[in-house]
Order: C-alpha cells, then structure tokens, then sequence
DNA sequence: ATGACGGATCTAATCCGA
C-alpha cells in the first residue's frame, strides 16, 4: 500500500489556501501537516481541502500566531495536544491513522524559534526553545508495538549540510551546538529515523527554508534545513521517496518553507 | 552584514518570525 505524509509551515493557512490547494491537487499526499496556520480552529479554510477529499481534519489553532493542523484522507483518532513548556501555546498536535491495518501516531510540531540572542540567560525565547527539546526527549518512535511518525517545523538544523555555511552558522540561532546536540539526542534517545537524511547523503547540502530577507532566495541559496520527517525504524524501512518541493518557494506570495513528502510502500 | 521582508493585529505601528 502506498502511503505519504507531508510536511509545510504554511505561514498564514487563511493568506495561502489556495496554494495548499494547488499542493493537494498535484501531489496528493494522503496526510498534510500543516504548521503556523496563524488562525483559531473557527478560522480555519476546512471546505476547500474537503473538497479535496481531506474529510479528516484535526487543527488545534490560536489567534494570530503559531497553531498547527493535520489534514487527512485517512480517518483520525486520539487526537491529542501537549502543552510543552505549559505555554498555552499550540506547538503540537498527535493524532493515530491506520496504514495498511497498522495504527501509527503522528506527532505535528512547531517547535519555538528561539529569538535572535543564543543564550537562555539574556534570551528567554532561547530558553524556551531548550526547554522546548528537552522535554521532547521522552517521545518514543515505538510504544507497545506501535511505531510513530514525528514531523514539523522543527526550527533547527543539525548537520553541518543542513545550513549553507556550517562555520558562519554556530552561532545563529537554529545551529548552534547546544540546539543541535539537543535535537540529536531526542533523535538517538526516542530510536528515531530522519527520513530526508536516509534518502540524501549527509555530504550533500539540503534546505527546506529560504529566509524572506535575501534580496533573491534563490540567487544567495543560504537557506537552512528546519524541517523534518522523522519515523520509528519500521517505518523507515518502507520509504521509497522524499520529496522537496523546492519550486514552491518561487511562488507569488510563498511561504518561506517549502513542503517536504515522505512516500511510502507499506506491506 | 546572510538579508532587511512579511504576516497578524481593535488599520497603524508594533510584535513576531529564524
């Protein structure tokens, strides 16, 4: 059975509907994760990707900033949302589908930016974020038997590819070592798999996000890869392909992330 | 300088993103 699930800050669900639409239509995953929807769960565009054939749909939104969503063609059960950092912010949201007769659990995250300065005395946002990773260490890719898919923006890029200049970038927040050893260990201690690094070399420069500051994103190319597909190994051992969707970026009116699709022959 | 844009908000200037 052929299975895909995406991943896409969409930076505003309400400014870019129709561009999640026009995403749907051609690549036809059968989950969407969708972070900063920037809109309350009454607010949210549900008829246009109904129409689409996404009946199922979980979103846990708040007014104006971050808020996450999952969009299905599959049904959805145990939606669930914890609250990292007791913020009150809608960071994470999990839901369970059944692939092929299996339930996996889906963990969508927006994981905090940290703010500009990389240190948790005189930054609190930064502080936030460490926190943020810490307490994200207890999310196994299995439980019971049952694997699990973790995926998001998850506002940090690890490896020395992942950012167009490792040396320039230790000390700019989303690279520095401590938000990068942090990311690693919930990866190693959870038994997770990163689904783009299993299809593209570690050698080789991956970017899912183009800051809106550049005068020409794609010209400069300093882009940095904040976001993830990660799964339990079970899972991994099915994957078939990964999917950047590089050229969304050149959109009138784009997000500053593109999607990323993890495809998937199951069974 | 990496680069100063882009979205939401009690529509104007402010907060936030990364």
């Amino acid at each position: 059975m052929a299975f895909s699930i995406a991943t896409w800050n969409i930076n505003s669900v309400r400014l870019r509907a129709s561009q999640v639409e026009d995403f749907l239509r051609a690549h036809q995953p059968e989950v969407l994760c969708l972070q900063e929807i920037k809109c309350t769960n009454y607010q949210f565009p549900e008829k246009p990707f109904r129409k689409l054939g996404y009946d199922h749909q979980a979103v846990h939104g708040q007014k104006g900033y971050h808020g996450v969503a999952i969009l299905s063609k599959l049904p959805l059960s145990e939606q669930y949302s914890h609250d990292y950092c007791s913020m009150g912010d809608t960071r994470h949201l999990s839901v369970d589908i059944g692939i092929d007769g299996q339930s996996v659990t889906v963990h969508n995250f927006y994981v905090p930016a940290g703010g500009d300065i990389p240190d948790p005395i005189k930054n609190p946002k930064f502080d936030h974020k460490l926190r943020f990773i810490e307490e994200m260490r207890h999310l196994g890719a299995e439980t019971n038997g049952k694997p699990a898919i973790l995926l998001g923006d998850l506002n940090i890029a690890p490896l020395e590819n992942d950012v167009w200049s490792h040396r320039q970038m230790l000390r700019v927040v989303s690279h520095t070592p401590v938000e990068t050893d942090g990311l690693k260990s919930v990866m190693s201690e959870g038994g997770w798999d990163d689904l783009i690094r299993a299809k593209i070399p570690a050698g080789e420069k991956v970017y899912t996000w183009w800051s809106y500051r550049a005068k020409d994103w794609a010209a400069s190319n300093r882009g940095r890869r904040l976001d993830h597909i990660w799964s339990a190994p079970a899972l991994a051992k099915h994957l078939t392909d990964i999917d950047i969707l590089r050229e969304t970026r050149g959109w009138e009116r784009a997000s500053d992330h593109v999607p990323v699709i993890a495809r998937f022959n199951i069974g």
